[in-house]
DNA sequence: TCAAGTATACTTGTATACAAGTATTATAAT
DNA sequence: ATTATAATACTTGTATACAAGTATACTTGA
């Protein structure tokens, strides 16, 4: 059985995790990064020997990773869905759904807290690029946008970013590690754009909200899409499987 | 220990499901009935020995429940948070903006078919009452539903839904069943309102659509709310409990 | 009487064992 | 050679055991 060589996720982000959340972490991953192609059927023996861990633990990130549309659990085995082009373009379509929601709600709301709280991570992500630590960005990044969702305190809309979120959350990392390599200049038109986004709530301005929204899933969608051709290059002989 | 008495979920809709999934829909309706109260701690091997099965299927439950935002699961034990006048608003609204962007969709589609289907779902309701079918009549009136939302082919639209789906079957269910004893002139308004649903499907007309869509939620709001007061007497002492 | 420490009865997370079911492969009969 | 049947190597779901941690109650000391 081959051994667990090394982590795509951030070891220092798993301290108080489980071994099922830790294995789930990684197994996302590893699946949207391509590395476990579409189609493949995962075992829970198989994964529990790689992982070094029970089938319990196993079980548990199989749950978490089949409510998230990643794997599909069937009968015998569970079988690796992936992110098609098609995944990318839903996921975009619920996130603009729920954050112009919330954009909604927060015209009627005092948001002098939320822009103060946005102001510091904004500083915070201009930081880790100046120390170029793409994690750091990456976590500063998904901490904005859950910032301004939570201010709401909506709790059904919370839960679609609860199942969202770790998906996001591994495209950013993805996106953001290749780009501190390869496009290190994109990071100021990122700034920019969300220092848009804070003066949007500011100013309750919807056309600009929309606006700065757009450009901004823009941002990571064009690095993924450019993952995702690579991917396709890898697996081009796999059937994508719908229901 | 207390032995299981009653199941206030319909036990014929359960033939295939495991038994973690069995205590997940029971628990789910004592808890939206308000058998169980606001703020009550639930115990895993408590639950163990009252559901006479053991810890494994249990947990799987408490994670189900808790991916619902109907329990929370905190260091020791899972506090049942159930569903307040806030919570339902907010169900209220994920279905609102749910089923409009389904609906942007299907404008843009060919729905002959889910026409035809969604007609064969209405008739499937009328013989339902007919024959006093309160949870036959849920079932279909559900199905209605996820049938629409099914329609557009959208993965991730689809995981919200099955996010809520239990929760708003379990409503359903509970404000059918009395309402087939105290208020039966309602359902002759509920099938119109599906059928201007439908309807406006056909013909593509939003106006119509958001209409029926806003009745169809107050009709169950409604009893709901009927609902959520007499629970209301009952847990008057407990302390609503926000995170 | 009260504070501090200790014992105990909980809790969760993980490992392991087993039963029942399902594919796959091998064997046997035509 | 092909089909039917039987053996096997998987699979999942559930029960149980155990370790480590946490709250509660109890005891001991002043």
């Amino acid at each position: 059985m081959t051994e667990l060589k090394e982590l795509l996720y951030p070891e220092k982000w798993l301290s108080k995790a489980s071994a099922g959340d830790r294995v789930a972490y990684e197994l996302r991953m590893r699946i949207i990064a391509g590395m476990i192609e579409s189609g493949t059927v995962l075992s829970e023996n198989k994964l529990a020997a790689e992982f070094a861990v029970s089938r319990s633990p196993i079980r548990e990130a199989l749950k978490i990773l089949a409510s998230e549309n990643i794997i599909r659990l069937e009968r015998m085995g569970a079988v690796v869905v992936g992110l098609t082009e098609k995944e990318y373009a839903e996921i975009y379509d619920v996130r603009i759904l729920i954050e112009t929601f919330v954009f909604e709600r927060l015209v009627r709301k005092n948001t002098n807290e939320l822009v103060m709280e946005l102001n510091k991570t904004l500083e915070m992500m201009k930081i880790a690029i100046k120390y170029q630590d793409a994690d750091e960005f990456s976590y500063q990044d998904v901490l904005f946008h859950e910032t301004i969702i939570r201010s709401i305190n909506h709790s059904y809309i919370l839960m679609i970013w609860d199942n969202l979120k770790p998906v996001m959350e591994s495209l950013i990392l993805l996106s953001m590690r290749s780009r501190f390599l390869e496009k290190f200049e994109d990071f100021k038109r990122i700034i920019d754009n969300h220092q848009i986004y804070i003066d949007a709530i500011e100013t309750k301005d919807r056309d600009l909200m929309v606006k700065s929204l757009h450009q901004n899933f823009d941002d990571v969608q064009e690095k993924v899409e450019d993952l995702w051709r690579s991917q396709q290059l890898l697996t081009k002989g796999v059937e994508p499987q719908n229901d």
